[in-house]
DNA sequence: CTTGCCTATGCAACTCGTTGCATAGCAGGA
DNA sequence: TCCTGCTATGCAACGAGTTGCATAGGCAAG
């Protein structure tokens, strides 16, 4: 649904090939949105036909050639009628909750295996955590009046990192909740 | 991929009809998995020619009759299989983050139109954690040691409690950002 | 010098998830 | 009385997303 507009949004903030797309989406787009490089290359194409993306060839020296894609008027129009819709509830999967609530029914050797497994995830996370926070140090180090584009990235960021905040004192929650099962 | 999981955690908990399913993955499951009738009913034939669920026909008056599934010992390895299995990252879909971030190539009247959604939008997730809160003091009044089943059951649940709380505090973060480019 | 990784794009096959529709009896309200 | 909505299951078609593979040159480490 809406990963034609979350390309639009990243061409209009920066215009790039596939490949260059497919990186931000792992990166900083990747935050909230997620894309391989098949559905972006697809989804381009299509959009090409739409007459939402015009692309130019881009010759490089010792590199294949790329596309670089930039939104076109159309495009523009298109995003600006979805900012109008109405926002979709997100669709959420939380597979580690359906995992601890699933944890009632093993033993306790299943148990341990998923402490650990819940300790190797607030890691991961505790690194994310750091990630954006140096991100932010980077991106934003004055808290100035910046021009709205910096500002609603900022805002989007500070979600990011709210988010993993939370996420760490419940995975801390979890894991008393866990070990307490088995003293 | 988990759906399967899933829906093995909820008839472990307490057998059901496809149907009673699906409502449930409407109301609490929903919480961190969604998943429509559709979905539930073929993944259910599915675990049944898996050998992972078995079904009894149960005849209703002046209703049509339904089929009671119940996790089968094959399902049950299979879900302690999956919970040592280590934790997919979860693919996160914010569609509202790339709307704020599309909001800088918008007009005032487009920023406008989106500033009266995430009022809507936090509107809903007030209402969600409010219903959340009314269930944590309905199923879990005292603090005392409960059993395994029940203590899981509540973290999880504090888990969506949390991230209601941190997503009402991150859209008035977004409200006053929205709000300050337009003064 | 060979192995593996990076840039850059793409095809094909598959699974997952959504949408619209159908059936069918019963209950409740306008 | 008609209309809407609930229980209960399902088909068919489509669209979204994933996975594996292919090409093809360059660059760096071992």
């Amino acid at each position: 649904m809406a990963l034609e507009h979350a390309i639009l949004v990243a061409l209009l903030e920066q215009p790039a090939s596939g490949y260059e797309l497919a990186r931000r989406f792992d990166r900083s787009i990747g935050r909230f949105w997620t894309a391989t490089h098949q559905q972006i290359y697809r989804v381009l194409r299509r959009m090409e036909t739409d007459g939402w993306v015009t692309a130019e060839q881009v010759g490089q020296e010792g590199r294949p050639d790329k596309r670089r894609w930039s939104a076109a008027p159309a495009g523009r129009a298109a995003l600006a009628d979805w900012l109008d819709a109405p926002v979709q509830p997100e669709a959420v999967r939380h597979e580690l909750a359906v995992k601890i609530r699933g944890a009632a029914f093993a033993d306790r050797d299943g148990r341990a295996a998923l402490v650990a497994e819940v300790e190797r995830y607030r890691a991961d996370h505790e690194a994310l955590l750091a990630r954006y926070l140096a991100g932010e140090r980077r991106d934003f180090p004055d808290a100035a009046a910046p021009d709205a584009r910096a500002a609603l990235q900022h805002v989007v960021l500070r979600g990011g990192i709210a988010y993993e905040r939370m996420v760490l004192a419940w995975l801390d929650d979890v894991l008393a909740t866990l070990r307490a099962l088995d003293h």
